[in-house]
DNA sequence: TTGGCGATTGGCT
DNA sequence: GCCAATCGCCAAT
């Protein structure tokens, strides 16, 4: 699960779809090394890296690997938990499969932005990763999307058949 | 200092 | 399915 505290009230889901960006992946922003932009991705595991794409949509990813060492998981959907209204107001539909379906919207529906990047996604605060205690079902592999470097690496991750993974519905089978 | 290009999304055809 | 929006990063000048 992630889950965010937010003035309103406390919103977030489980988590069903990531993608690796391990060590040496010429996709990862890791790759070219160190800069203040992609810092937070060399922090201890469990730190959350998060970064603006196409100037329109954050992403967050966890960070992987030891100290020092650049590598993450990008979280790319999420099954509205709790917390739903909230999640609505911020993404201005009802449309609960639409509320958190794909990297971009999951941030927009948590509020998510720069000012999380870096802090321990393992301790309760602003932002943090929780278990439901639930078993999670069968977990496909295949392809990460909207990449065109290392893009036949079978690194991204989905809960089989649910209906709030992102992309094409044949890539969730 | 500049230009090209993304780990996307939403609106329109 | 196609494409514009929008901006920070970084490699090259």
């Amino acid at each position: 699960m992630l889950v965010r505290k937010l003035p309103e009230g406390v919103a977030g889901g489980r988590i069903l779809e990531t993608e690796a960006y391990p060590v040496g992946d010429a996709a990862g922003h890791a790759y070219r090394g160190i800069t203040p932009r992609n810092q937070t991705l060399f922090l201890e595991r469990g730190h959350a890296y998060v970064y603006l794409a196409y100037g329109t949509s954050f992403m967050l990813n966890v960070s992987s690997e030891a100290p020092g060492v650049g590598a993450g998981v990008l979280i790319r959907a999420l099954e509205p938990a709790g917390g739903i209204g909230i999640m609505e107001h911020r993404r201005a539909t009802k449309r609960l499969r639409d509320l958190a379906r794909g990297p971009g919207r999951l941030c927009a529906a948590l509020d998510i932005d720069r000012s999380l990047d870096g802090i321990d996604l393992c301790r309760k605060g602003p932002l943090w990763l929780a278990s439901d205690g639930q078993a999670m079902g069968e977990i496909g592999q295949g392809k990460r999307i909207g990449i065109t470097r290392a893009a036949e690496s079978p690194l991204r991750f989905y809960l089989r058949g649910n209906s709030f993974v992102s992309g094409p519905r044949a890539l969730n089978s």
